[in-house]
This record gives C-alpha cells, structure tokens and sequence, in this order.
DNA sequence: TCGACCATGTAACTAGTTACATGATTCG
DNA sequence: CGAATCATGTAACTAGTTACATGGTCGA
C-alpha cells in the first residue's frame, strides 16, 4: 500500500488533491504516478482512518479548494513504512517481455526495427531528465550536493533515473550491434 | 493486457498452467511475476476467445494436466501486441519514493542505515543474475552470441538486468558516501 | 464567448494478490 | 505414514485505469 504513504509524505504541508496531482507529474514522476480518481477517494480513506484531516477552503480567485494535511498518527504511518525497510517489488517491464518473444517475428529487421524504436524511446525519456537535472543545476548553486535535505533526496532519485535510463540506453545500442552482427552472419552462411 | 501476451508467448509449444508458472520463476522472473490464481483463470479467458486450445492428459505418473497450446489465431494476437511498438509503462518503484521521504526519519543515521538495507538487497538480486550468468556460460561455449535465437534474445533481458542492477548498487554506494558526507560537514558546522 | 485550466468527484472495469480448497503421486 | 511436490482451481480483496459528470475562473 504505497500509495497510501507517499500521500502521507507528501502532505506535512497543506495541499488539496489537485496540487498532489501536479507534485506527481512534477517531482514524483521517476518513481510513481498516480490519477486523480485514485487520489481522491484514497485520501477520504484515509482521512476516515484519521491519518490526516482537512478544510474546506474558499477562496476569492478559484473554485473551493478542499486541504488536507497529515496528523500526528498520520506521521507515525508514514515513519512505521520507511522503518519497514526497502519495499522492493518485482518490477514488471512489459517491453522486456517483448525482447523476449521477438523471435517470433522470424525476421531480424522487423526484430531489430521494434529495438530502435525502443532506443528511441529511452532516449527522450533520459533527455527530459537531463533537461530537468540542466535547469536544477543552473538555477541553484547548491546543487547537487549543498541542497536542503528534502531536495538533496529528490536529487538522489533523479540521479538514479539518470543511472538506470543510461543503462538501458547503452544496452539497447549493444543489443542492436549484436543483433545486426548475427544477421550480417547468417546473411554469409546462406551465401556459402 | 501484457500477461495474455505473454501467456501467448510461452504456448508456441504445449504447458500446463502449472509449467507456466514455473516457467515464469525460471526464465521471466527478471522482468516478470504471475501467480497460478492468475494464470488459470486467464488461460479460460484466452481458450474462450479462440486463442489458444487446451487438452487434458492423463499420464500414468502423477495427476491429470491440462495441456494449453496457442492457436493460429492466438500467434496473430502475440505479432500484433509486438508489433505494436515497445510497451513502457510507467514504473511505480515503492523503495525511491522512501528515499524520497526519508528526510522525514531527521536522522542522518536511520536514513544511511535504510541505504544500506536497499545496497544489501540490490547486491542480493545482482549475485544471484551473475550467478545464472555464470552457469549459462560454462555449460554453454555458445554463450552469449552464439545461441539459438530464443536464448539469444533471453539473453539479451538477462543483459539489461545485470546493468541495471550495476547501476543500482553503484547508485547505492555513491548515495551513501554522499549522505556521509554532508552528515560529517554538518557536524563540523555544529562543532564550530 | 471559447478554450485552457482549476477543482472535485463517481462508476465501471481490469489487473493482481492472498487465502483457501481439493486431491494425486512420490520419496524417505 | 507424512512431507514435498504435482496439479487445478475459487473467493475475497486491493490497486489502478478509463470514462464520465459537474461546475468555476481567467485570459484572448
């Protein structure tokens, strides 16, 4: 149940569920995402289990806003996870599954077109994040390693999507160069 | 709707959902996790929509097996999820959300003493790939590009795993060092 | 006034997990 | 004879997605 917990991360301050939306497509989307019908009724949830509560705000300039912040039990929750250790779950990767299989197609160029779309895929994942990490170092010279604790973590979880899609990014270009090699290479079989 | 893909993609030839399953602990784990409650009820689905044909089989050692095998149909399903492009979904990673929070712990300590749990764990996954690699290699001399082609290609998601576990455990270490860091510059601060 | 964005939700569905139920065979 | 493994399933639950409904405010 994480969602649950990083909700309760990250209401310390104040926030309606729209502005949790928009923290999990800004700081959050390297490791979670999470939709607004999956937010708000989780968060009446847990407001039932007083985990946090909340106010109805009106505001001249908008539509009510209603604020939910977390309690002090709501706190302990969320130390009880973290103290729970590293919850690693076995990660499901859908397009490794489908390098799996793609000796099914029986025809290494389409084989090798589906590893280049993939290589570019990762490619423009890792540029958004080397746009954001370029912004980041530009704007404060704190960064990466004097920033405030809470954007020192951030910055430790973009430095892992940086790792990771770089990774990958150099195995999708070797695994392309070893498929063409074995195609060059049965291509000359067949001639001989 | 990846597990019916991959259900397709494992009955080239005959298997039981309980070979299946085995078959997904043996040779998917890296990338992928059913539970047989998982795996026979969507079996039933796949033979209902005409994809795949199941026989039972009764052998004289142990009990009876149902048999399952994809039909013509169920491989023009399997090359169209392929051809449909790489599947990337956005990975929910439950231990970088706890990095992310873990400022809340206001504790130096706890939270390099939680980096080193997660360093432990991704030291575990990673021996155990290089372990399978190894063994691979020496029953093998064609290891890793020269086999048959559904190894290679299981090769190829075995190769993304070590990486990206590499670059995990170096992530770790680094995190580590530069949480000590900053731990050790504050104290100097408070000293002063 | 129209489209973009702010803001909150419900309903129906799909996917996946955990717990349980059942029974056969094999090996020590 | 008992434990491990083979083998197939159901039921209840949790998590997440997609589609829809509603209405306010702001700027071009």
């Amino acid at each position: 149940m994480s969602l649950k917990h990083i909700l309760l991360g990250m209401l310390a301050e104040p926030r309606s569920g729209y502005d949790l939306k928009k923290e999990f497509d800004k700081s959050l989307r390297n490791f979670w995402h999470a939709e607004l019908s999956q937010i708000y009724p989780q968060l009446q949830k847990l407001e039932d289990e007083g985990l946090l509560t909340s106010k109805q705000k009106i505001s001249s300039e908008g539509p009510p806003r209603r604020e939910y912040r977390r309690s002090a039990k709501g706190r302990r929750e969320l130390l009880k996870w973290l103290r729970a250790g590293p919850q690693m779950g076995k990660d499901r990767m859908s397009y490794l599954a489908q390098v799996y299989f793609l000796p099914e197609f029986d025809d290494p160029e389409e084989s090798v077109a589906f590893m280049q779309e993939l290589r570019d895929e990762v490619a423009k994942r890792l540029a958004t994040l080397e746009q954001i990490e370029k912004e980041w170092q530009a704007c404060d010279p704190r960064y990466p390693d004097e920033l405030p604790d809470d954007e020192f973590h951030a910055q430790l979880t973009l430095a892992l999507g940086l790792k990771r899609l770089t990774a990958t990014l150099d195995w999708c270009d070797e695994s392309i160069a070893r498929m063409q090699v074995r195609t060059t290479a049965s291509k000359r079989m067949k001639r001989a």
